[in-house]
DNA sequence: TATATAAATGCAATTTAGTTGCATTTATAT
DNA sequence: ATATAAATGCAACTAAATTGCATTTATATA
């Protein structure tokens, strides 16, 4: 378990109120090397109702503190902005791995999205790379 | 509208029987440049169970006649599959161009995604880009 | 061309993901 | 210490997708 103080100091920074469910939703995703869903939220925090935890992701999402991953389908998951990311202005140019033999998504952090080409007049505002495959633990 | 008989030989080359509703599925995606969703295909064929409509997705996925488009939550969208799939195969290295604007989700067919980079022992089995912005049309 | 059969369809019901409204509780600025 | 704006919990709801089953249909083959 991460130090509640530092949860605290980086949802204030965030500019929200610290209270249990999202000091412990943040640890959670600290103490986490992949991206979560609001199902993994569900399994670990029982005592928090699941409109909360829905509420607690999209404050993350909100102030920058989580990023939503896309992926093919299913259910949502987030990983934690590991860049400085402003509510409407997030970066994220690294690149995001699938396992499909655990089904672990991990944020790539050292990894960074090449540069994508598009048609003539088409205007880029922001770039997913989602790479499938087989992670080192599976492989 | 496309050749009723050209639908019926894609879908008895992918091994599909040859019904009503796969022809006119099929031949709208023949005549859509964009990626449709199954919300999509209700509208646009109300006498079909919203079901069938569901199934025939699916079979479509299976048979390598579609691929899924990944992207930040939401619908599922879908695209043709222009080079040659096979069920357990599917190649798909051309960039997916989502539209802020219009919301319309395109195949970039001759926009080729670039080499992806990852960690010592992982191992890449698809890559996706997906890039958000504004389309030709809407700039 | 007729027919057996495996597959496709339609309908109802269900599951799963996510959202909304509202009363109550709580964090925090003063 | 307290006013107040925000967070929570609960119930209800919406939307997307899936499943089971009876009926219909495409097609291989006799």
């Amino acid at each position: 378990m991460e130090n509640e103080e530092y949860m605290k100091n980086v949802l204030k920074l965030h500019k929200l109120r610290v209270t249990d469910c999202r000091s412990n939703v943040l640890g959670f995703f600290m103490n986490n090397k992949t991206a979560l869903s609001q199902g993994d939220l569900e399994g670990q925090f029982p005592q928090y109702d699941r409109v909360t935890l829905y509420r607690t992701l999209n404050s993350f999402l909100d102030s920058g503190i989580l990023h939503k991953i896309p992926n093919s389908q299913g259910v949502a998951t987030y990983g934690l902005c590991h860049e400085t990311c402003s509510p409407d202005h997030h970066k994220h140019n690294h690149i995001h791995f699938k396992c499909n033999e655990c089904g672990q998504i991990q944020c790539l952090d050292d990894k960074i999205v090449p540069v994508a080409s598009v048609p003539e007049g088409y205007r880029i505002e922001a770039v997913n790379m989602i790479v499938d495959g087989v992670c080192a633990n599976c492989a």
